[in-house]
DNA sequence: TGTACTATAGACC
DNA sequence: GGTCTATAGTACA
């Protein structure tokens, strides 16, 4: 990850949401209330030169249309172009892109996308990367729970994700598997 | 390297 | 139901 990061708010009918861009696409993103990291003197509050050059606002758009969709229990239509790397392990990146297929209303368990993943016995370790995910709500880490039928955790606040959940089970969508 | 954490899971009492 | 215990991956010194 080099360059610099633009940080802007992205307000929804849940509060406001901060993401952070890098200078390939959406880099981190807090729920309403955290306490986002800072970077410094490498963050602006508007987009960087090195930037894409007609990218930015439009990204901004993706991004506030997946939010409120995702919180309206539907998938994105389209997701904004995400920056990956940063602190993403391999095994963290491979858990991220499993959770992007997990299906709205379906939650699944740590044990079961460590499996998928051919790691049985990985379940923590799935926890682990749950929890370093940068992007909540899009990269969709609220759909895992403990195989107990217990909520797990969630880096924003077990409420937020009992919210979130029970927004998608009160919405149908017939075409998941 | 070694070690101490986890958003786990399963076995045992 | 609690309470171990095994386990995989990560972070940090």
């Amino acid at each position: 990850m080099t360059g610099t990061f633009w940080r802007t708010e992205l307000p929804t009918a849940w509060g406001r949401f901060t993401a952070l861009f890098a200078s390939r696409g959406l880099a981190r993103l807090w729920f309403p209330g955290a306490a986002p990291a800072r970077f410094g003197t490498a963050e602006s509050s508007s987009p960087p030169a090195d930037f894409p050059r007609a990218d930015p606002a439009r990204w901004k758009a993706q991004t506030e249309a997946a939010l409120t969709r995702a919180l309206r229990g539907a998938p994105p239509e389209t997701l904004p172009p995400l920056d990956w790397p940063l602190g993403g392990t391999p095994f963290q990146v491979s858990v991220w892109r499993a959770l992007l297929r997990i299906p709205p209303g379906r939650p699944t368990t740590y044990g079961a996308l460590a499996a998928r993943l051919g790691r049985p016995g990985a379940a923590r370790a799935v926890g682990g990367a749950c929890g370093a995910n940068p992007v909540p709500v899009l990269i969709p880490c609220h759909r895992v729970l403990a195989a107990g039928g217990g909520l797990g955790g969630f880096s924003a606040g077990r409420e937020w994700k009992r919210r979130l959940l029970a927004v998608e089970a009160a919405t149908d969508w017939p075409d998941c598997p």
